[in-house]
DNA sequence: ATACTAATATCA
DNA sequence: GATATTAGTATG
């Protein structure tokens, strides 16, 4: 009799001692009883006989992890504090191999500009590097030549990007060259789908993967290029366990597997900018000029109505871009001055007339509009914060005739929705693309002459060290996205127009003078930090838990607790939440000071990006 | 993680 | 005192 140990998937439980009649190979997935049910799980040592009664293994499928797929979750487990189960849960297990290799070939392929053939060409021979170009530089064509490149090596390759349902066009392009030998990959994929995907990429019809996050963990074999476009887009890093970074994986997983690992961003991370190799690409066109408008103010107001009502006269297409949903992020009493609150989270209510609601916009509670302050009783409650709902109905009413596609969350809900919406606005059928965060990725909108872009001082407003990189980056991808045809506006609603002037043309000169900024608060890349989230919704026990951590930590000298204490959002869902920031030179001493605090009752998030 | 058990709070 | 809710523990 043979006996393993194993971990049960998608489990923190301990490894657990089965047995089983023939000799089975480390990373085998194979299904075991646990008290009543059965459970997958993965065969992770051989082990001597125990002294206790074991079960046996009930079946052993054709699924395995390979060792170096059990040498990165490890990696991930240690590195962002989750059990080696839920690191190896992320990837895909490898399948029996059915062997029909078929060579492929390529029929097409993208002719190069003399720039692109130049960043190509530096590309073929680093191992890793950041692609640094425009909007509309031309990236992707080189991404195609690199997956061509590797293509008739015999090697796949892997695209990630920040959310698959965005792009579509991403995925048209691809095709045009990879047929079916692309697959695009993301969570929201039907089971029956994943298992079609799976299959293709066993017997080699697939060998490309296109996708979100999730993409990075699929069995390819032979990997020999990972890309990673929009690389400094927040949404790569995990909000759940295992907390991992994508782009820091890939990275990981490329050195692990001999892969060429190319990041790619027209405003890449201050963090990548400073580690690795930077390849630029220079616009292959001369571009057409944009002309920069700067205003005050925090509403759709006058300036803004005249300029959006000129361009819809001379049938120019325009771009609003408002980082705030419904009509108004909060409701607040003149009277005593408090906020209508969410009863289960500290976050004020958002009004969303159309759908005749108030709503948490961080627990999704719901509720009828309110229009007497809770507090102490005076009505009617004022409104603060426009977001997108309200800023079409001010336009609506002020420009006739113009039609408007609304960009967000709330009403791009599935992707049917967004090729709807972005097909529309293609044609001209309507003339408005106003939205939030959302207009940012990806898109190419060839034909917008007017770009608004308000709500950056609330970005730059946060409690963030990265608050400037994240509204300079955002202004560039905003602005980026008009004046590809012709000459554009762009009109800027900040009380900081001076700080965003410095670098209207050269987001290169942003990252050199954020890098000094952040070598002297020593902050990433010059430090490592780590930041600890308690939740409990006994107030007085997440505080205590906090206090216990932080007096351990000290005991840790080159860890420094930058600070700790309620957290900005002090409550979700009905839980106090208390945050500890910790900074340390290197991630090694930080690393090995939570190794050494107890992990059970709170949440570990290494290279945190956000704060509240 | 999850099933199961012990401990504690809630209520007529 | 019975039942509901929560905290704790072992799982092979």
């Amino acid at each position: 009799m043979h006996y393993y140990e194993v971990l049960l998937l998608r489990s923190s439980a301990p490894g657990l001692t089965y047995h089983f009649h023939h000799v089975l190979p480390i990373g085998s997935v194979v299904s075991v009883p646990l008290k009543t049910t059965l459970k997958k799980a993965v065969i992770i040592a051989k082990v001597e006989n125990p002294d206790f009664e074991t079960a046996e293994i009930v079946s052993v499928s054709d699924k395995y992890y390979t060792s170096e797929q059990m040498e990165i979750a490890k990696f991930i487990s240690e590195y962002y504090f989750s059990s080696f189960s839920e690191a190896i849960s992320l990837f895909l297990p490898f399948g029996q191999k059915s062997v029909q290799r078929s060579a492929f070939s390529i029929q097409k392929r993208p002719t190069l500009t003399e720039s692109q053939e130049q960043a190509y060409k530096s590309l073929l021979i680093k191992e890793r590097a950041l692609l640094f170009g425009v909007t509309g530089s031309g990236k992707t064509e080189i991404f195609i030549s690199l997956i061509a490149k590797m293509l008739k090596k015999g090697k796949t390759s892997i695209f990630l990007m920040p959310e698959i349902s965005l792009t579509p066009q991403m995925e048209k392009r691809l095709k045009v060259y990879f047929g079916d030998a692309v697959a695009m990959w993301h969570s929201k994929l039907t089971k029956k789908k994943k298992v079609s995907i799976l299959e293709d990429i066993e017997n080699e019809k697939v060998r490309i993967i296109a996708g979100a996050r999730s993409a990075l963990f699929v069995p390819l074999e032979n990997l020999g290029l990972i890309i990673v476009d929009e690389e400094h887009d927040d949404s790569y890093k995990a909000m759940t366990r295992p907390r991992y970074h994508a782009r820091d994986v890939a990275v990981l997983m490329g050195q692990k597997l001999g892969a060429k690992v190319v990041l790619a961003s027209a405003t890449p991370s201050m963090t990548s900018y400073y580690k690795y190799d930077v390849v630029k690409l220079e616009k292959p066109y001369i571009e057409t000029k944009k002309k920069y408008h700067f205003i005050t103010g925090d509403t759709v107001n006058k300036p803004i109505l005249d300029a959006l009502h000129k361009n819809y006269l001379s049938k120019g297409q325009s771009l609003v871009f408002l980082p705030t949903r419904g009509n108004f992020k909060y409701l607040y009493c003149e009277h005593c001055g408090k906020t209508h609150l969410c009863p289960y989270c500290s976050v004020g209510m958002a009004l969303h007339r159309n759908r005749r609601h108030l709503k948490c916009h961080y627990c999704n509670f719901t509720e009828a509009i309110a229009d007497t302050c809770t507090y102490c009783g005076h009505t009617p409650l004022k409104s603060e914060r426009m977001g997108t709902q309200e800023a079409i109905e001010v336009i609506n009413n002020a420009v006739e005739g113009m039609q408007i596609e609304q960009f967000d969350k709330d009403s791009i809900t599935t992707a049917k929705k967004l090729k709807e919406a972005l097909k529309r606005f293609e044609s001209g059928e309507s003339q408005l693309l106003l939205g939030t965060q959302m207009l940012s990725k990806g898109h190419d909108y060839a034909n917008i002459t007017l770009s608004v872009i308000m709500g950056l001082d609330h970005i730059l407003g946060l409690a963030d060290y990265r608050a400037r990189e994240r509204a300079v980056s955002l202004f560039f991808q905003i602005a980026g996205r008009s004046g590809r045809a012709k000459e554009a506006n762009v009109i800027v609603q900040t009380g900081d127009a001076d700080f965003f002037k410095n670098y209207l043309s050269d987001y290169e000169l942003f990252i050199k003078d954020e890098l000094t900024f952040l070598e002297m608060a020593h902050y990433p890349p010059f430090a490592s930090l780590a930041r600890i989230l308690i939740a409990h919704k006994d107030e007085a026990k997440a505080g205590k838990i906090t206090l216990d951590t932080v007096t351990k930590l000290k005991a840790f000298k080159d860890v420094e607790i930058v600070g700790h204490g309620k957290a900005p959002v002090e409550r979700i869902a009905n839980k106090y939440r208390f945050n500890i920031l910790l900074r340390a030179k290197s991630r090694v001493p930080l690393l090995k000071a939570l190794h050494a605090v107890d992990c059970r009752e709170i949440e570990i998030d290494m290279d945190p990006v956000e704060f509240s």
